[in-house]
RNA sequence: GGCGCGAUGGCGGAGUGGUGACGCAACGGAUUGCAAAUCCGUGUACACGAGUUCGAUUCUCGUUCGCGCCUCCA
């Protein structure tokens, strides 16, 4: 088995991986802002991720990986949303929270290790704002507490933006109670009607960045192996996670940064506030989770991957052939090296997907089946993977008495008869095929 | 304006300083009553220009085009 690499973001290059504790390694994924239906440019990084995940735990073994991806449930947005029907955010969080998790689970990837929510970590939140404070990285401000740039010397090293670039090119205006133009929000002050919890410096709520931090102090240590998220949060959210983490404790935080690129439409970023968007469930419903899953892993994490229908489908072709050949067939017991040295590439699945490919053939279909199940694929009987729910107003003894009456046509040569019964199943979503061992059916595309 | 990424056959998409994965589609053949599935076979792809080199798709520089971050965002 060959070492394990990684590009880490900070160093723009490829790291050999080396973990902090080999008894227990430690990774985190930003999570989601729980607010509305995620769209399925969300699920990449819970794909390319849980491969990683699954890769660690192959190489440490089960017990010495800790997963923990966080669930935003205070946000701006979930209040509006409160407000909007009425109700209180926790009911939106709860929603939302739950319908990811689906989600999530029929795209095959497994359930982390820890799913730590916001709002059960305001007293962390507020213990590492005094330490800010009292180690003068923060002030208070106007009910506001932010964390002070300045303060910092190597401020943006990760995003490699410098302070006076940042203020240079800021297109938002400067709050009058920010010190300096980069300076960002750890806490800030609820109204009334507006949720918020109690603090040393007033009732508020908490900055967006501040909760990773927090948690991940609590649930996995001062420094852990590797953060991961899209590129999207390199800045300003990884950023400002490090100036807290690091000037909070005095000490190094991530030794792995790893970010993923977009997922595309139509060439064009998908996000939500384009609208250009198309829920997972949306994707789920018509394509199916493996399928789904196997054209997210078809391009190398850190490339943009562009969604399409045309995609989604071929990849479902490809499974298909991968079930026919695994049909009735044990895993191996270990998983193929080349599977494992290909995604020990960085993650490099579209090679891991070629590995598998080329163990598609008759005489190596039980390390293909390891190998597609070590990547969350071929989960399903061929049973259901082919014939699934029948569609509407079909039942399973109408279709097979058809195929005897279509065989019986066939045997007296009608083929006329025969052809009719077939495109007529055709009709109703029903594919035949005739083998040497008789006729099987299956669900159209 | 600052910082960064990318450009591979009809499509998707790896990789490499030296006759160019893999999949899908297409085409030809085998098989089939016909299909489907399966098997065999076929394709002068590396944006453009210059440089380094015995040799570049792979390294360097430039050009063009596309995309992203700098603001909430996976």
């Amino acid at each position: 088995m060959n070492e394990l690499f990684i590009y880490n973001t900070e160093a723009r290059k490829k790291e050999r991986f080396i973990p902090i504790d080999p008894k227990n390694v430690r990774m985190y994924v930003c999570g989601v802002t729980v607010y509305g239906n995620a769209h399925i440019g969300n699920a990449r990084p819970y794909t390319a991720f849980d491969i990683l995940f699954r890769l660690l735990r192959h190489r440490y073994g089960e017990d010495h990986v800790t997963y923990a991806r966080n669930i935003t449930d205070i946000d701006d947005k979930i209040m509006q949303r409160a407000t909007d029907e009425g109700v209180g955010i926790k009911a939106i969080s709860r929603r939302y929270a739950k319908i990811f998790q689906a989600d999530i689970a029929e795209l095959g990837s497994l359930v982390p290790t820890l799913e730590p929510k916001a709002t059960d970590h305001l007293p962390e939140m507020i213990k590492m704002m005094r330490t800010l404070i009292e180690k003068g990285h923060a002030y208070e401000a106007e009910g506001h507490v932010m964390f002070d740039v300045t303060s910092m010397s190597n401020y943006g090293r990760l995003s490699r933006h410098s302070r006076d670039e940042l203020v240079a090119g800021a297109r938002v205006d400067v709050a009058p109670y920010k010190r300096d133009a980069a300076d960002f929000v750890l806490w800030k002050p609820s109204s009334k009607d507006q949720v918020g919890w109690g603090s040393p410096w007033g009732r508020g709520r908490p900055g967006w960045h501040l909760e990773c931090s927090c948690m991940i102090e609590k649930h996995l240590g001062v420094e852990i192996d590797i953060h991961a998220g899209g590129q999207d949060l390199i800045f300003p959210h990884h950023e400002n996670e490090i100036a807290q983490s690091e000037c909070a404790h005095g000490h190094n935080f991530v030794r792995y940064w790893m970010h993923n690129g977009y997922l595309t439409v139509d060439g064009v970023k998908m996000s939500k506030s384009l609208g250009n968007f198309h829920t997972i469930r949306e994707v789920l419903d018509q394509h199916g989770g493996e399928a789904t899953r196997l054209s997210l892993l078809t391009a190398h994490y850190r490339q943009p991957v562009d969604f399409s229908h045309d995609n989604a489908t071929e990849q479902k072709r490809r499974l298909d052939r991968w079930y026919r050949l695994t049909d009735g067939i044990e895993a191996s017991d270990t998983v193929p090296e080349t599977v494992i040295d290909a995604l020990s590439d960085d993650l490099n699945t579209p090679m891991a997907i070629a590995a598998l490919d080329a163990l598609a053939s008759p005489k190596t279909a039980a390390d293909l089946k390891a190998g597609a199940n070590f990547m969350g694929f071929l989960m399903q009987s061929n049973e259901s993977w082919f014939r699934g729910e029948v569609p509407e107003g079909v039942s399973t003894e109408a279709i097979e008495a058809m195929i005897q009456a279509r065989n019986q046509a066939r045997l007296n040569k009608d083929f006329a008869e025969s052809d009719r019964i077939r495109d007529s199943l055709l009709e109703q979503g029903i594919v035949l095929e005739d083998s040497a061992d008789g006729t099987i059916w299956r669900r159209a595309d």
